[in-house]
DNA sequence: CCAGAAATAGTACGATCGTCCTAATGTTGA
DNA sequence: TCAACATTAGGACGATCGTACTATTTCTGG
């Protein structure tokens, strides 16, 4: 592949990911990807041969943009309570998005968990990366209940997000940081 | 409309209400229902003569349930309690399928959402109904931060059902339950 | 500079979608 | 009983889907 072929299929990896992102996978087609990059069916086929394989492509290039975010905040935040909140002010620098689209994993997990199982599986790789990092960093505050308390951090997150999707309320989404930081507090 | 043509209808809105919670509604095809109910497709467009009208009436069915659901469990427990963990009761009662298929109303407005609004405002009405009892339940406790007390807790809720679903996992869900249960019990 | 590779355009295929139309069958009331 | 109506069956329509194939254009290394 030559540096403008890579430069294309950067850019259609980019237009499949945010169509993922705001329409979902299966309303996102070909044709759409194709005419946000600017090129046609044909060419988009020649990167992708089929769609299983951009999608894979897309979580690829997801997962690694999740890899470098926790090594940042890994870096930045010594504190456990610290990173814990990070994982939580990630909401209200995404909120217009999460408002208007869900949470890119979460939204995706629901829609392919239904019938497309192995789609399904590379979406939850991506939960995977938050779940295995906030049960480490949970360990640096109570070892016994790190595993429970990580899962349910993590679940009110997606409540969270959930619910002030559906009511587009970014206030909902705002109160629920709040709450959610105030538990983290009260941890040990 | 017959009575025969009474029972027809019922049996497709059955069958779609099904089909549309194990597939999701874009999923689900006219052909699926046909096939399901054992009829032709020519036979399900006579009864609904499109995809909205059978979506709402599915949601108009669903509509009913909860509402007849909600009044149950308010002449049952008098105590706001009692009923704000008969709310959490019911993810324990149908633990099987939310492990395989969420939650019916949470995935079905994360999956119109995105780009069906008009049908997502009707599966929003769904949630309503949940938020205005919680919330007419939780004034009975705190008046002053009910809205707020009563978000979070189906907030918690959907995102209990959302991590347990993502991972198939039915202890996940029960650790939740307990844990949103002891919350209710923290109120004044 | 130009042959071969890489990339792109354009089109076509079979399948499935939601929808619609017509004919056949069942049912019922006067 | 039989005309009027309700219901069902079956097929066809145009649109769109994912995918595939073949030219054509663009780029690049010797």
């Amino acid at each position: 592949m030559t540096q403008r072929g890579k430069i294309s299929r950067d850019r259609i990896i980019e237009a499949a990911n945010r169509l993922i992102y705001t329409k979902g996978y299966n309303q996102t087609s070909f044709a759409d990807v194709a005419e946000v990059v600017g090129i046609t069916k044909g060419n988009l086929h020649y990167h992708f041969r089929s769609k299983d394989e951009l999608f894979d492509a897309v979580i690829a290039h997801r997962i690694e943009v999740i890899r470098d975010l926790l090594q940042q905040w890994d870096e930045q935040f010594p504190d456990a309570h610290d990173k814990l909140k990070r994982f939580v002010q990630m909401l209200r620098n995404e909120t217009p998005d999460i408002i208007r689209y869900g949470c890119p994993m979460g939204s995706l997990n629901v829609e392919l968990g239904k019938c497309q199982l192995s789609l399904q599986s590379r979406a939850r790789d991506m939960f995977d990366l938050f779940r295995v990092w906030l049960e480490k960093t949970m360990k640096q505050i109570d070892k016994k209940n790190a595993k429970a308390l990580s899962l349910h951090l993590f679940a009110m997150a997606q409540g969270a997000v959930l619910m002030s999707y559906v009511y587009c309320d970014d206030k909902l989404l705002k109160d629920e940081c709040a709450r959610i930081e105030s538990w983290i507090d009260s941890l040990p």
